[in-house]
DNA sequence: TGATAAATAGGAGTAGCTACTATATAGGTG
DNA sequence: CACCTATATAGTAGCTACTCCTATTTATCA
């Protein structure tokens, strides 16, 4: 179930780097021993790191590594599909009057989120292993994407 | 529906601003004009403000307000609950992986990001409003709380 | 109405990006 | 296999979104 929990076996990571190294070639990316030091910190990491975390690792490797490049190089994996980044995360703080039961699509473009209501998502139902460990004060359904406006373009 | 698509009706507004009024006071918090004024540019917003588009909002009647007063309320109002902060907003951009179908669960205090998995998550079915209406890149179900370690303090 | 604990304004400091430019290099080509 | 060139990187500067501090003001209660 966690992917993460014990160490890959090299074969397996092995494997996931292959995978990498193709998705960069087919996607016309160079693949610099950068970008490979990053991608490796980031599978090798069960914390969802910020770019700041990954640049600590990689430093290990690359002394001279700039902070900007890791940022760049996270960014650019999460649109060639080595990655994505954490929902909602980034960016300035939002705030809800709360006033009624209702769920958020956020436009990755124009930053906008937009209420919308499905009664069904009201009430989840999380499995024992989450209630049972953790104390939830929150639980949604979230949603990503364009918004009408950003997707006619 | 969607619970701000149209002007509140005076009354209405009326009563969520005394309700407002009432949960301070409950709380023994001073009902200020600043905080007053910040609750109603909340309310009457649809977006889902920043603390500077509230900021921007609430200078119109308070013109020597401080962005600082503005963030330091609209985060005593999500303590008592009179807002909450959207889900995931606010510090770093974090990465993931996404080797996995996964879900993540966020501690609010250490912020740390734990994957779950559990498999009736995996496949949600989004309304037709929303389906139709956007290009949809992502949805999950987000949970947020107090992770094991932080629970007991 | 006066006392006082709480709240605010203003400014300084910090984290996390983001944009810019000169240098370096991956990977195709002859 | 050395060269070329478009791409990528390092380093720096600037910007946004807070967060902390202190002196001043003010809502509330006696």
């Amino acid at each position: 179930m966690n992917h993460k929990k014990d160490k890959n076996t090299a074969d397996d990571f092995g494997a996931k780097i292959q995978c990498f190294v193709d998705l960069c070639r087919d996607r016309g990316l160079r693949v610099t021993p950068q970008r490979l030091a990053i991608y490796k910190a980031l599978v090798n990491s069960d914390e969802h790191p910020s770019a700041e975390m990954v640049y600590e690792k990689v430093r290990g490797s690359l002394p001279t590594i700039s902070l900007d490049t890791v940022n760049r190089t996270l960014l650019t994996f999460s649109e060639i599909g080595a990655a994505f980044v954490v929902e909602g995360s980034g960016g300035a703080r939002r705030f809800d009057a709360g006033l009624d039961n209702h769920q958020h699509f956020k436009c990755v473009k124009c930053n906008r989120i937009i209420d919308f209501h499905h009664e069904p998502f009201d009430d989840i139902e999380l499995p024992a292993s989450i209630d049972g460990r953790f104390t939830v004060s929150r639980k949604t359904v979230y949603v990503e994407g364009l918004c009408e406006l950003c997707q006619s373009h």
